[in-house]
DNA sequence: CGGTAAGCGAGACGGTACGTCTTGTCTTATT
DNA sequence: AATAAGACAAGACGTACCGTCTCGCTTACCG
């Protein structure tokens, strides 16, 4: 028996200006300057009033974590073939790709509210980043299942593959490309014992 | 014959107004909110005019890395055990020391102005992070000369452990602490032939 | 022969809805800051929604003349004392009476409608002021007919009277009370010629 | 000794800004709709910022109040005829003049503000209506000391007189001019004793 | 007694002014 | 020349009210 979503009461939300938003604000994270994304501008952009923006998200934040989620569907998929070194070294292959330059832009967006503000720092982990640690921490406890690795090694690995990506992004230490997925494969794998 | 320094001049900098700006910039960045920390509240607590400020400091970053250069001198020491899971443990426990709370609240301070400014981020990496880079890399090309571990290894580690590090800072994903010092020395040296 | 309204198709307008409206609006009106009085409070403290509210009345101004109409049907008698002095002194004491704080503040809702915008001005005019400026009018023709003052002045006459209430209630340069009635009868009256 | 102002420190108020703000309000307030007379509208024609606005004057009824002080200075001459009929007719006559469309669009600013706000009205009484009510004050002070008019008479008489210009140009019952000013000093001084 | 049509509540929407805030520059007199 | 004091232009912030709209439900009548 299917349970109708109870309609509201009241003029139903236009899903064309939460399409407009969240368009409106991929493209200015995406595009030049950072300081670019403002709500206003947000709002200017999608032909939407400030009033409807703030009715629905509380900070530019929120925004984009819905525009990721409805736009940055790259799923990352989840190699599996049988070798840590092989599932870790596709992963962080595709992971490598996903961050094109438009994304890279959005990712700091992301990085520079959760450095300011605690709150949106919660926000950004448990709905964006904790996705995909959890994809890599599958990757990780089958590697752990086949006795390749320990379970403590895979809690902090994810720190470490992640850590290591966001922190390139960010200052700027180096590129997030097919060596960083290599190397990075390698240097998590190798703690592992093929032959057990 | 000693040249003194060509006494320009005018009136001569006021050194005054430069500790008391340094040191206003670090009380603030460690202070309540993120938001507290303005050029302008900078002046006020400094008890110097905006113009002061804006005369030797283009922005905000520039007078946090100063105060950092100035206050934040607990220099990590360069252990030297012999091992690098030695010299790693010793170095990353003074390392997670050294990230008590006010500490914490500055380098988010830094990562914020990093990743929403590409300038920001080139500068608080040469200026900032090269140092520690730096210390950091002395331990592994030690461990590499050793023959412990690659250079090419080597290189990467730099990026894994304080990637980790600022992952967990950032984000919240976990606490910088002396297990996390351990576990991440344990990690890195793991690839090491210790019979080697 | 009695021609009934030709009941219009559709649910008839709810009657509740307009007196609480009506009701809504005087208590707004009445109520601490003038600023507090809106269409969008109207609506709320009456329970009705805003196209109601809209669909009926164009102005926030002509809810309050609707509902003075309603509410403030404090009909001031028309006296009839054989002298000008005699009806006027007893016709604006009843006004003055009328005049309490709670009508003032409607009053000065009305003033800075009508200062603010020429069309409500007109409706003010017509639908609220001609009421009591023909009354005034009564007592002042009937001094004329009895030859006590000319009609040139008569006319005037309501301009000055009534013009001294607004001013008062408008700019605070006095009270409008007993005294004020007494004075202003006074003065209309001194012109009139008693013997004539 | 001549006292000099005491310069203040820091940046002089800039003439230029306040001159184009009082301008720019002036020439709103004459304008089209008196919708368009907003902080925001002046701060943009006058070419100056909101913030500059704001430090200085908190509503636009200050601004306006400044603007007629400094450009509504048709200061309405004071008559001497030797009769209060004489003084009266040649004042209001004045009077009227003054009251052009222009004018009489910022007057109905005044009287909106005042009518809605009891500070603001307060304000415009003291800082806008007490100099012309003195003028007024004046020629009907004579008139008492020339045995005219009855002291208490000459009080009312004020918002008699002002109370009808305002009532008309507020609610539009009538316009100000020379037949009004003419009639009206006819009113006020028809109860003095020529022969006294 | 079921169809038709307007009224109504709820509340989302685009628009726009509000008054505040921070930025980075400027203009003074003083040191 | 550097300083403090502080005014300035610029423009984003988040809030509030405006008047309009789009729903589903209600309440009458009329056939």
């Amino acid at each position: 028996m299917a349970r109708e979503p109870a309609r509201r009461p009241g003029r139903p939300r236009s899903q064309h200006a939460r399409q407009a938003i969240l368009a409106a604000a991929m493209e200015l994270a995406t595009a030049e300057g950072p300081a670019s994304l403002h709500m206003e501008a947000i709002a200017k952009r999608a032909g939407v009033s400030k009033e409807t923006l703030y009715r629905w998200w509380r900070s530019k934040t929120e925004v984009i974590l819905d525009a990721m989620a409805e736009y940055g569907q790259q799923a990352v998929p989840l190699p599996d073939t049988g070798t840590l070194l092989g599932d870790l070294g596709e992963f962080l292959h595709a992971t490598a790709d996903s961050v094109n330059p438009p994304t890279a832009s959005v990712l700091r967006h992301l990085a520079a509210a959760a450095a300011a503000d605690e709150g949106q720092a919660l926000q950004i982990r448990d709905r964006f980043l904790a996705r995909r640690r959890a994809a890599l921490g599958e990757l990780l406890d089958r590697a752990v299942a086949r006795g390749e690795i320990e379970a403590g090694h895979a809690v902090l690995a994810r720190d470490l593959i992640y850590g290591s990506l966001w922190y390139r992004l960010i200052f700027r230490t180096g590129p997030v490309d097919h060596a960083w997925a290599r190397d990075v494969a390698a240097a998590i794998a190798a703690r592992s014992r093929p032959g057990a």
